[in-house]
DNA sequence: CGACGGGACGC
DNA sequence: CGACGGGACGC
């Protein structure tokens, strides 16, 4: 299911060359077997293909005039019978980049075009191969980056970086389950894909950045329904839209799809649902109700409830999900409210901002509170192995996520300087307070109201008087000196180095190379790496001795390719 | 002696 | 409901 990587090449640095190719240009297929061409075109960028569900008499310059003005279109693809000659209401359009077809998806999803009168329904294409077929968690593949991040980098860092591409839903680092350090990898998740696909394209390199494949979906305990839940399948789950008629029967007897269309303000509902539910929940309870257009969800700033958009193909559809939804237990405990939508109007697209108008703001009386209050409890919360339950999204989750792992960082910050957090729960190392400081660890094995030092962890901790907690550089900081380490005999963990050689101010980054007693660590400023030798050099730290010394510079910069790449062309 | 990382989400 | 064609000498 590998969405393709374009370029495995990596040099480790963080400043890319400039001719190598990035994920926001195309490969030339021109030297690769013609078999392979279709397919591979499609996929490259990953995601830069447009699906759209539309009316028969579009035509290609129809489309190639509404969709150019979001980025270089390099095919429009009107699909007809192939017997026939019958246009089949499908239409692929390729972009150069994906953030393009992500931009072209998000505004045009839901509009008209010239004055044909149905809606557009775009989407993302899938691969040839996955057709038509839906997947558990697929907007999440739309959404989520899987990203490579330096060992010692904490979530705070990874979400500095990726805030400038647009607004993001949580970051994560994957950490081991008992000694909680970074496995060097995590995921950055977007509430767009158009913010998605320009982190895609633009993220530092080193990031290594690929769409996410969707997590497999957690249970979501949806008894007391007949939902067989996301990724059943649709219609067979005990909605019967056959033996439904609307409420009015004027409304009943319209034509379902192809005839006369739909006035779209009863195609339309406007949905209040519980904060916890998120876009791809929501599209697959709607989804068992066929015609489903799409769903746009936003969220209420205030209370975090999520007002969502829905539209159907037909009027029996709309109708059929209101009567059966509204007031529906979704998750147990929090009652949807649908209602048609009164304040859309043509002139307004799907993702044009719709705030919610006043009178459908409802009090949802049942629901409880979004439990404000207790922060810490909160915090402890999202820490601890038992917070289960869907993927936090939407602010407060987030605010209680960073508010977690800050917590975490002086915890391990305290840890590594072996200060006993009952004794001195005042004068730990809150140095990381900035976001900088801290290790990428959890509070390793914690018990309430105390903290267990990890096995590995020797108390003599440092032999050398060390300084203060400083804050770290920034990511993307040039490199003024690097440093290499040789730890005998074996390397203390990596929150401890990062703390240590931190405190001389400016680190980078630190890493011990995997499997090894030795590493490096780079500084953006010389006089703070000179400090870390003068400081740490023969020093005991954790059991094992230490070597700092300047390192050698990085000779021969073999990529990895051995193929000969022609972008030597100057002229 | 010790030289250039890390890749799929809780067992 | 709504998922895959036609054309092609370019490098």
């Amino acid at each position: 299911m590998a969405d393709s990587r374009g370029d495995s090449s990596s040099t480790g640095s963080y400043r890319s060359g400039g001719s190598r190719r990035t994920n926001g240009d195309m490969r030339d297929y021109s030297g690769m077997d013609p078999r392979y061409h279709k397919e591979a075109k499609y996929s490259d960028p990953p995601n830069s293909r447009l699906f759209i569900v539309c009316g028969k008499s579009i035509t290609e310059d129809d489309f190639r005039e509404a969709f150019s003005k979001y980025g270089t279109v390099s095919e429009v693809w009107v699909v007809k019978d192939r017997a026939t000659g019958e246009p089949k209401g499908v239409t692929y359009i390729k972009f150069n980049k994906t953030s393009e077809a992500a931009l072209a998806m998000e505004e045009m999803n839901g509009r008209c075009i010239g004055n044909h009168p149905r809606p557009l329904k775009v989407l993302i294409a899938h691969s040839r191969e996955q057709g038509s077929r839906r997947e558990q968690n697929e907007e999440e593949r739309l959404l989520r980056l899987f990203v490579v991040v330096p060992r010692a980098m904490t979530e705070s860092e990874l979400r500095e970086h990726f805030i400038t591409f647009g607004d993001i839903d949580y970051v994560s680092i994957v950490k081991d389950r008992t000694t909680k350090e970074s496995k060097g990898f995590g995921y950055v998740k977007y509430h767009r894909m158009s913010h998605a696909a320009k982190a895609y394209e633009n993220c530092d390199r080193s990031f290594k950045p690929m769409f996410a494949d969707p997590k497999p979906v957690r249970d979501m305990r949806n008894d007391g329904m007949m939902l067989s839940g996301p990724g059943s399948s649709v219609s067979s789950s005990g909605f019967d839209m056959a033996a439904y008629t609307p409420p009015s029967g004027k409304m009943g007897s319209l034509p379902p799809m192809e005839g006369a269309p739909p006035a779209e303000a009863c195609t339309r509902l406007a949905v209040v649902a519980s904060p916890t539910l998120n876009q791809d929940q929501l599209w697959k309870l709607f989804d068992l109700v066929p015609g489903l257009d799409f769903i746009d969800l936003r969220r209420d700033r205030k209370s975090g409830q999520g007002i969502a958009s829905v539209q159907f193909s037909n009027i029996q559809s709309a109708a059929y999900a209101k009567e059966k939804l509204h007031g529906f237990e979704y998750p147990p405990g929090h009652r949807l409210i649908v209602k048609f939508d009164p304040s859309h109007d043509m002139m307004m697209g799907p993702h044009s901002l719709m705030p919610p108008p006043p009178n459908m703001m409802p009090r949802m009386p049942m629901m409880p509170p979004p439990a404000p209050g207790g922060v810490g409890n909160g915090a402890a919360a999202a820490m601890s192995p038992g917070g289960a339950g869907p993927r936090p999204s939407g602010s407060l989750q987030t605010d209680l996520a960073h508010l977690a792992e800050t917590i975490a960082q002086a915890t391990s910050l305290i840890q590594a300087a072996g200060i006993n957090p009952h004794a001195a729960s005042g004068g730990g190392g809150g140095g990381g307070a900035d976001g900088g400081g801290g290790p990428p660890a959890g509070p390793g094995p914690a018990v309430p109201g105390g903290v267990v030092m990890p096995e590995h962890y020797d108390p003599t901790y440092c032999s050398a008087r060390l300084p203060a907690p400083q804050p770290l550089a920034a990511l993307d900081s040039t490199v003024a000196e690097r440093l290499f380490i040789v730890c005998h005999p074996a390397p203390p963990p990596p929150y401890t180095l990062k703390d240590v050689f931190g405190r001389f101010g400016n680190l980078i980054d630190i890493y011990i190379l995997s499997g090894k007693t030795c590493g490096y660590a780079k500084y953006a400023c010389k006089e703070s790496a000179e400090k870390a030798i003068q400081t740490l050099h023969g020093q005991e730290l954790c059991g094992a001795r230490l070597k700092v010394m300047p390192a050698e510079p990085q000779d021969k910069v073999d990529t990895g390719r051995k193929r000969i790449k022609i972008d030597d062309q100057q002229f």
